[in-house]
DNA sequence: TTCATGTTACTGACCGGTACGTTTCGGCTG
DNA sequence: CAGCCGAAACGTACCGGTCAGTAACATGAA
């Protein structure tokens, strides 16, 4: 019962999803084997291996779930200022400082898997680098909204706040520096338009 | 014959300690086994477990190394511009920006522990927490020197940046956003500097 | 029947760590 | 000087456990 809708994904496939991604953000990757996977999902390995390819796989789709989430709170933020580039990116910071702060946060899981899988082609790796280069396009593209002089310079700096956040935040915890990043970025974008 | 200084550490655990720094940073702790360290430095596994008592340790001991390797690069831009901390700072930066934009940069051996071992109290975390406190009173103290009429927020944003700078190179490589770091600082300190 | 899943048992490689024997060499004693 | 002792440094061989991944077969439902 409760088939609610049709072409439903096989549960046990999900269930290891969901597992997986909590687990592995919290714990890392590496450190997590695919026997507690299973074991904290209440399925069995095969079951993994039918929807997964290997460990790297799962790993990859972790991450691509974790990018949506990503996308989804980035979004949510410039839903909210439609045409004001400055407030949409304040606010999705105020947001990030303020999640970052939080006492067990662990940074973003697509930046922690580059650390966890440094060998270049890593599914995990190339998942990671493609977000990357997708949040730098689109800080570029709101910096040359905003009117800045040097919109590229804009929007690296504003993506070097957004990294030092995730890191910030997973050393430090409450009481951070990342509490700060929203007005940092205010003064930064304040003086692009300032001045060239 | 060569016995030149006396209390002459055993020469396997230098070796060992030399083998584990280019390993460890290179391709990260968790991905690195005590197999392949001893192997790399021509030596046996009971000899590691002399020097050391764990590879945990072996891994703060690394750590402790790295953090060394660090505060000579930001002295030596300390005593290039005495008495001028924003000269100094910038100068740091500009190394940085620079080295993590070479092609196998691999970010900050100390902030790439934090994320690998995200249980407190782990050795390698507690040495890299220690270092980022450390770092973070720092940049403080250098913000007040400056003049700021918020050094906190000041220290804070540049530590941001610097995060920034150990994520994005890794990322990014050559042509990211790691070029632009001594730029952006320029930019805070005199926004910090012009007003409160 | 078909398909998703569970069950059990297994593989070979690798993990961190250790018990125990071997080499080397400085220094002491006769 | 010879001869020996003991400590320090090192190697051989091994431990139990865990790793990712698989084969073969049973179950249960649509």
């Amino acid at each position: 019962m409760a088939a609610a809708d049709n072409t439903a994904p096989p549960r046990a496939a999900t269930r290891i999803r969901e597992t997986a991604r909590d687990l592995f953000y919290r714990r890392g990757i590496r450190a997590v084997g695919v026997d507690e996977i299973v074991a904290r999902a209440g399925v069995t390995k095969p079951s993994l291996y039918r929807s997964f390819s290997s460990k790297d796989e799962l790993a990859a789709c972790y991450l691509r779930d974790y990018e949506a989430l990503f996308w989804s709170r980035f979004e949510a933020a410039m839903a909210a200022h439609r045409g004001d580039p400055e407030k949409q990116i304040l606010l999705f910071l105020e947001g990030l400082g303020e999640r970052s702060s939080r006492p067990d946060y662990r940074g973003c899981g697509l930046t922690n898997a580059v650390v966890e899988y440094p060998a270049p082609g890593h599914p995990a790796r190339q998942v990671s680098e493609a977000h990357k280069r997708a949040l730098r396009d689109r800080l570029h593209a709101m910096a040359r909204e905003m009117g800045a002089a040097d919109p590229e310079d804009l929007g690296d700096a504003l993506l070097l706040l957004i990294e030092g956040c995730f890191a910030a935040g997973q050393i430090f915890g409450a009481g951070g520096p990342t509490g700060k990043v929203a007005g940092a970025a205010r003064r930064l974008i304040r003086a692009h338009r300032q001045a060239g």
